[in-house]
DNA sequence: TTGAAAGCGCTAACAG
DNA sequence: CTGTTAGCGCTTTCAA
């Protein structure tokens, strides 16, 4: 095993001193011209490669920034990641990335993880199940900056950047109730969570503010998944006094699987007997026939914007934390055929 | 700033040495049970954290992975990362994740400052461009072990997990002639790039082995974006001898972009009249109507096949990688409506 | 402009 | 079972 090249080797070939070496090798003005170019032939000769464990255990400063999110592979966190990633290597930062898949105990531990690598920043998108930030505590203590996005957990006095959640059903749902849509069922997620309850408030708020009652069981909360969407619609459908003219579904995998069990196995046309709307913008929502009227949250504007809140921070060390700052991303209304009435009546 | 808590604190506070703390923390058997406890305890009164930088650089171990792939945020990309996600954090790794964005002097920079940071071990899906791997070579002589998923360069002797992509579009081309089909067109890649190389040879072999002829100017070779795609199908049936009654796509955007063109912009139907086959099973090719024919690359397992491989020479101490192992992986065809002729004969 | 010396926080060989 | 000692490779203060 070749031993790695060190700035002694360099420093014993040049007959000089390693600290006069990794001054050259750092550009230091305090070094000469033609010491700085022996140092770095010498270096390039040999294949020198900084050990950036001596040096970040040296200067504390690891130049790495931790991301944390439920899943990488879903579209929005990829997304996000990728504005995140993007926005890190412009400024010399790596990215170290975890996934929590949605349980606090596995988020705690990786938090854990990377303070004990001493990340220089954390960008966290909390699990469900987080409540509270008792487990960043360590990273505000230290000064290390933390920057909460997309999802967050109530009464966190942490920078965040959110998508205006609520304000995006209300569009949504406002857009329904101008297409003469008045029978709005909403099959909404798991309510204990902020974000869906802001979703639901979102769809709540457009009815009340456009004077249309709406049944408590017109709102139906479930498991966000294609087959358990089904089953719920299926169910509700039952009873015949129900059958909706619109649906406000939280996300595009649950909306697309409605919209494929109505098209198909029922006599309802989309959008004429029952429109649907969806959450995302995924990729496949302007895919298919008709395609499928949803929000679209930005992921990529979210990561970008959250990654460079943090580096505000990690630049100004960290004072300019002191009052945590909110960016509220817009949602973007995305109208396509699963809601556009033919006939509507534009006012 | 809150100094970070030391083993020296612990030591000093206990009245014992500070490599004696440094043993009970590990559970080193070389220490008492009462004085394992009595640390442990006011470890945690303390908040006491490790340093894995000081410890990383003593033991010239990082516990982390590199992982480097073109986009993250590509649906195969972000699948391949969850599994490889799940691997490592299985066997206590970190995994740290860049992009390269296809560029080769991106993906050079970004494999110089994983070396830098010694990583245990490289996980890599090259660049289109990448022919060689050199850039690699610093990890090979420093034995630090290379994987290469997915992609890769001809003439490597490194490890990789690959896809049988020749067999994947020999399958659809195949399962294409069973319905019937004989004029088909193939919207290739870039054939100077092993991986589309390899899946145009597989529509050329499935034809001949079926005994059908082909027209060089079957095989377009684009760029594999949604409109470059469309026009070049435009182009291409503008000549009314070329009405082919088949495609084979190399990706699904391309192959569901044409989808569209097609059921919506012209007399032709599909599949009776042009069947239509993409690759990836991306999740949109499940969603719309007809379903994409496509073939599932199986991404999740590719990662965490790759991922597997990587750390059993992790854990050989490398002595394993002297032989270099391929495992291919094989894709599954996964027939829908695009192709499926309702008259078809079966044979 | 360069060198000498100390030390970041941890681990591990050696000694007792 | 515990302490002593040295050092991983780098940066940085101080002195020259």
């Amino acid at each position: 095993m070749k031993r790695n090249i060190t700035i002694h080797d360099l420093a014993r070939e040049l007959g000089i001193d390693s600290s006069t070496v990794s001054r050259a090798l750092s550009d230091s003005p305090r070094v000469g011209a033609k010491t700085k170019e022996r140092v770095k032939a010498k270096a390039k000769e040999l294949g020198y490669q900084r050990n950036l464990l001596a040096s970040n255990l040296r200067t504390s400063k690891t130049m790495t920034i931790g991301v944390v999110v439920p899943f990488i592979s879903r579209h929005f966190f990829s997304e996000a990641i990728d504005g995140i990633e993007q926005v890190a290597s412009e400024k010399g930062y790596r990215v170290i990335i975890s996934q929590s898949r949605d349980s606090f105990s596995k988020e705690k531990e990786i938090l854990d993880g990377m303070f004990m690598n001493r990340v220089d920043g954390l960008l966290v998108s909390p699990t469900q199940d987080t409540r509270d930030g008792e487990h960043l505590n360590q990273f505000v203590e230290n000064k290390i900056p933390v920057v909460l996005f997309d999802r967050f957990y109530e009464n966190s006095n942490l920078s965040k950047v959110v998508l205006a959640d609520r304000k995006a059903t209300y569009m949504i749902t406002e857009h329904l109730i101008k297409q003469g849509k008045k029978k709005i069922f909403h099959l909404a997620g798991d309510l204990e969570s902020t974000m869906y309850k802001e979703r639901c408030l979102g769809y709540k708020n457009a009815m009340f503010d456009n004077g249309i009652q709406y049944e408590e069981n017109y709102i139906k909360s479930i498991e966000l998944y294609a087959d358990t969407a089904v089953e719920a619609l299926k169910e509700f459908l039952e009873d015949k006094n129900n059958i909706p003219d619109a649906i406000v579904c939280v996300n595009d995998v649950t909306a697309l699987a409605i919209m494929k069990y109505i098209s198909e196995k029922t006599d309802y046309n989309v959008p004429e007997d029952i429109a649907i709307a969806g959450f995302s913008n995924e990729p496949a929502s302007d895919i298919i026939n008709p395609g499928l009227t949803t929000v679209d949250q930005h992921p990529f504007e979210i990561g970008k914007t959250s990654s460079e809140m943090l580096f505000d921070f990690v630049k100004d060390g960290y004072s300019g934390q002191l009052s945590s700052k909110t960016v509220v991303i817009q949602p973007e209304l995305i109208v396509r055929g699963s809601t556009t009435m033919k006939l509507a009546v534009e006012y």
